[in-house]
DNA sequence: GGAGCCCTTTGATCCACATCAATACCATTC
DNA sequence: GAATGGTATTGATGTGGATCAAAGGGCTCC
């Protein structure tokens, strides 16, 4: 490969810039000041492009990098020996993704993307350099940790003690309320996950994830059209959630 | 309430030593060198005790510290609105509680003591300013958040995708590797919880978990004679897991 | 050391979801 | 625009664990 040019080109490969970024509300840079951001700027390496079913990294990598996800969305999984998965979560925009990695300095899940996705890639080891020197930094990290701590009890509550439809109500809940805050419409959305990955995610067979959209659909809780959706009655969904008969 | 003495005292409240502790290996020391552990000493506050069934802290509570278990053991727990609620978690001797709290400055789930226990408390601004200034403890520490990330993780597998039997032998296995870790036996130890604990954290109803620990013992995987366990196969639970026929 | 209560075990029955099966639908790709 | 293969829906049947029920055992607290 030559480079005739002396001309300096753009390259493909932009600079990532936090400071650009309409996420950065949602992800690391929150609670910054410019100044600051521009020093996390200076860490965030080159972004990357994953394609559709490809992974960002894959149980037993070695980790290097947290990631956070500029266009596109992901799933993690877990997966045993005799071949059982369980997916443990779907990130959206805004979202991190690698953070098993550290305890053991290898990854123990599947990333995945559910679309052409784009990531920046965040080398960890200069991210706790820069975070000892930038407090409000280093704290956010440390509420982007704990927030999905929270989550997977939250994950852990809808496995261990709801019922079919109350945990596809809360999942249906839970995915607009994460459109809401990028911007989108609360009520009418795109799924990017199969009807078996939902199922594995909330511990259902992809039949009865199937059978519960019917069922909403029936009541006029929701207008499913394959992935499409349309919440009608967000009241209604919560009340399933909460009034549990038992 | 008078001090009539002038003779320096012990009082109870007898600052805790992390460089005495012999849990050091286990909980936020590990990793540090001598000087830096007694400068985590210089942080880490109290002890407190906490009796059998009473709140370490309650959903809801304002977020002010972290908790390492000196002694005893605790349960996490979440509550809907409805009653319904779920164990997220067992703690024992040098795992640390309340990492929940970081993300919304407010404690998500309950800590509840399963006997008489103490912790260390360590106001978390200062263990943040010390992470700034001492790399091995910060590395520690984002390494015990990200160890409860894979541990939620490995719970969300065993909620979706595993059947009752193969959730105890998981747990029992987990149990007898973490009493293994602290000195005690692999093979023989006492749970500290109920069955219903026992099975709010499995997803199950305490029926089940008795009739599985019942079908154990007739298969000699297990002596069980209430609270006591004697893990008899340990090869045999494992096979449990992992030859599953789906 | 006895009373009371919680915890555990075990049995009988029920039901929510899994499984098996068939068909329909949609998006690619050639 | 036909062929292909993954995805979704819907029905019939099966089953693991929940639920209901009762009795026994072991702590805890007087």
């Amino acid at each position: 490969m030559q480079m005739k040019s002396v001309v300096p080109v753009m390259t493909t490969e932009t600079k990532t810039a936090c400071s650009q970024c309409n996420l950065r509300e949602l992800c690391l840079p929150f609670g910054l000041d410019p100044r600051e951001v521009d020093q996390l700027d200076e860490v965030v390496g080159a972004r990357r492009k994953i394609k559709r079913q490809q992974h960002l990294y894959r149980s037993g990598d070695g980790f290097e990098a947290i990631y956070a996800i500029r266009a596109g969305s992901f799933k993690t999984d877990v997966i045993l020996e005799d071949g059982r998965d369980q997916v443990t979560g779907f990130q959206m925009t805004g979202e991190v993704l690698g953070l098993d990695g550290i305890s053991t300095e290898r990854h123990s899940c599947n990333a995945i993307a559910l679309e052409d996705s784009e990531v920046c890639v965040i080398p960890f080891s200069r991210l706790e350099e820069l975070s000892r020197q930038v407090e409000s930094l280093q704290h956010q990290f440390h509420k982007i940790m704990s927030r999905e701590i929270v989550r997977d009890h939250g994950v852990m509550m809808l496995l261990g003690s709801m019922r079919a439809e109350e945990r596809l109500a809360a999942f249906l809940l839970n995915m607009s309320q994460r459109f809401t805050a990028r911007g989108f419409s609360p009520s009418e959305f795109h799924l990017r996950m199969t009807r078996d990955e939902i199922g594995s995610y909330l511990g259902l067979k992809l039949e009865t994830v199937s059978r519960a959209f019917s069922r909403f659909q029936e009541e006029g809780l929701v207008a499913v059209q394959q992935k499409h959706i349309r919440i009608l009655d967000t009241p209604g969904l919560k009340r399933l959630l909460n009034h549990h008969a038992a």
